[in-house]
DNA sequence: GTAGGGTTAG
């Protein structure tokens, strides 16, 4: 009767993630008793840790285990993956054999492909499918529905697609999946295709699509999506979706969509949720509308380093260095350890306005203190900070010490500033090292084309508008677009077929008048060399975005934000 | 003892 009493409580313990201490005198209990070491507690009570995230507890335990079976190798393989350490579930996996020679069963299978979809390491993860397809577990359903779900992390649908057709009874964790590897590479018809074809209709079944849309940059597909779910009175009992749909509109920049769907959390009652509050952060942020991201950010109970994050990129791309470096304080003073992306709004935040020492504190700190390895964003940043401010050899320098293959952004960051401050010789040393790269920003080709007009090395600018007449089919035109009300303006540079258009080149003449008394002088820099430079004027002058404000300003009611 | 959905950069 005490067996099962015991095997009772741990379970519940394990269901309902209870507390290590209840869990502790549960296993002091067992201890007393002197059943502790018989069959089945053992691995009972390393289920029970590892389900609550007693990490070190599940560790000991199994460390002191008389024999360990495939269950408790199975087990600890669970708790590394549930506390979001794949690489040590892989390394674990090589032990299991040289210490207890156990050979990986279905259960094994499972955590070793979570583990691989969690790093998105595909090559890793076609190994383990070959073991797995060459194993007597074979025809295993849950390992293939992981299968199809490690395929659709690491961005290959047609290979989840060969899993999830072998899989003889799918069942709703399967065509999620499939759904998902879909929706996440951005096939739009695929994904919808599955969702009517599969025999039901659930809220995870609609997030995973609206999600996946969201994640691969079809926002106004998923917003279609959105309202459809709602249309079907699908009760939203999670605010997963819900985040799903906020960054939608952070994305597509849509503040009067922000507010409405802020105004639907609020009324389903997930505004406190934190995951919540974080993407409205970012969404007001995105949208323009800072102070109302300050304020949802200031309501935050207990903020995590996405909330911090999200409020330092946040201020940093509104110019507000100073905001964004003093909420970096605020963070470490509160215990919050920064990560990766903290880092990048914060170079970001130096270089915008030249705080180079700060910056290379920063950078510094980032390596020496939390043990980051600076990814080729914070390097672009950084050479960008340094760069702008005038240290092009330090840039050099640290461009060179990059251990892996460098894109195109950080070589033009530093021929921008070379071109800007006159570094001719070192300026045509990177010109010509990027021509030798495959090039795909037409910016880049201005920059170029400029920087061998500046040195008359008139062969090369002809070499680059060759290049460039070849990229100019591929290249989309750039417009900006204005919100009023429920209306979204879109404009192209020099577009001339506007109903306002005389409203809005009188408006724009008297801002331009008005700012050149002030000083303003037009950096005609990044307009094609070979133009008057009247023309290059008038080029900028005409920018879509001008046209988009200028709009905006005739149009909205005075002190709204545009 | 195993499987499916959400946030910050780009």
């Amino acid at each position: 009767m005490l067996v099962f009493h015991y095997l009772h409580q741990l379970k519940l313990c394990a269901k309902r993630q209870t507390t290590s201490s209840t869990i502790k005198k549960l296993h002091a209990q067992l201890i007393k008793t002197g059943i502790a070491q018989h069959e089945p507690f053992p691995n009972t009570l390393l289920d029970a840790y590892a389900k609550c995230g007693f990490l070190n507890n599940a560790r000991q335990l199994f460390d002191e285990m008389p024999q360990r079976d495939l269950v408790s190798w199975a087990s600890l393989l669970t708790t590394y993956n549930h506390s979001d350490l794949p690489r040590r579930t892989l390394f674990t996996f090589h032990s299991m054999f040289a210490v207890d020679g156990l050979r990986p069963d279905h259960f094994v299978f499972a955590s070793l492909v979570k583990a691989c979809a969690f790093l998105g390491d595909t090559r890793l993860g076609k190994q383990v499918h070959a073991r797995f397809a060459l194993s007597s577990f074979c025809d295993d359903n849950v390992v293939k529905s992981s299968l199809v779900d490690m395929y659709a992390k690491c961005g290959l649908p047609d290979d989840a697609y060969a899993v999830f057709c072998s899989i003889c009874l799918k069942n709703s964790a399967a065509w999620t999946a499939m759904i998902s590897a879909y929706a996440r590479s951005g096939r739009k018809a695929d994904a919808i295709g599955l969702f009517q074809q599969a025999p039901f209709r659930n809220l995870f079944s609609w997030t995973v699509l609206i999600s996946g849309l969201v994640q691969s940059g079809n926002g106004i597909d998923a917003f279609r999506l959105f309202i459809k779910m709602q249309r079907e009175n699908i009760d939203i009992i999670d605010p997963l979706v819900l985040s799903s749909i906020v960054g939608a509109c952070a994305n597509l920049a849509v503040l009067e969509l922000g507010k409405q769907v802020h105004c639907l959390i609020i009324a389903l009652g997930y505004e406190s949720c934190l995951y919540i509050s974080n993407v409205l952060v970012d969404m007001y942020a995105k949208c323009s509308d800072i102070t109302a991201a300050n304020e949802i950010f200031g309501r935050i109970k207990h903020r995590d380093v996405v909330s911090w994050t999200s409020m330092i990129v946040g201020a940093a791309q509104h110019g507000q260095a100073k905001e964004a470096l003093a909420l970096y304080d605020r963070m470490v003073e509160d215990g919050i350890k920064p990560n990766e992306v903290t880092f990048v709004g914060l170079l970001y935040a130096c270089s915008h306005v030249g705080l180079v020492d700060r910056g290379r504190t920063i950078f510094k700190s980032m390596v020496e203190d939390y043990g980051f390895r600076p990814s080729l964003q914070h390097y672009t940043c950084f050479v960008d900070l340094l760069s702008r401010s005038g240290h092009l050899n330090e840039a050099e320098n640290v461009v060179n010490s990059i251990p892996f293959e460098l894109d195109e952004a950080i070589w033009a960051a530093l021929l921008t500033a070379c071109k800007d401050r006159g570094h001719t010789q070192m300026g045509i040393r990177i010109a010509d090292h990027l021509l030798s790269l495959k090039i795909e920003n037409p910016s880049t080709y201005v920059l170029l084309s400029n920087v061998y007009a500046g040195a008359c090395m008139w062969e090369n600018v002809s070499k680059v508008r060759k290049l460039m007449t070849t990229m100019e089919v591929k290249k989309k035109p750039g417009y900006s677009s204005v919100e009023f009300g429920k209306e979204t303006q879109v404009f192209y540079a020099g577009e001339t077929s506007h109903p306002l258009k005389d409203e809005i080149f009188n408006l724009l003449r008297e801002l331009d008048a008005e700012m050149r008394r002030r000083g303003y002088v037009p950096d005609t820099s990044s307009v094609l060399h070979d133009m008057e430079q009247q023309e290059k004027e008038r080029q900028l002058f005409w920018h879509s975005e001008r046209l988009a404000v200028a709009f905006g300003l005739l149009k909205a009611v005075p002190r709204t934000i545009i």
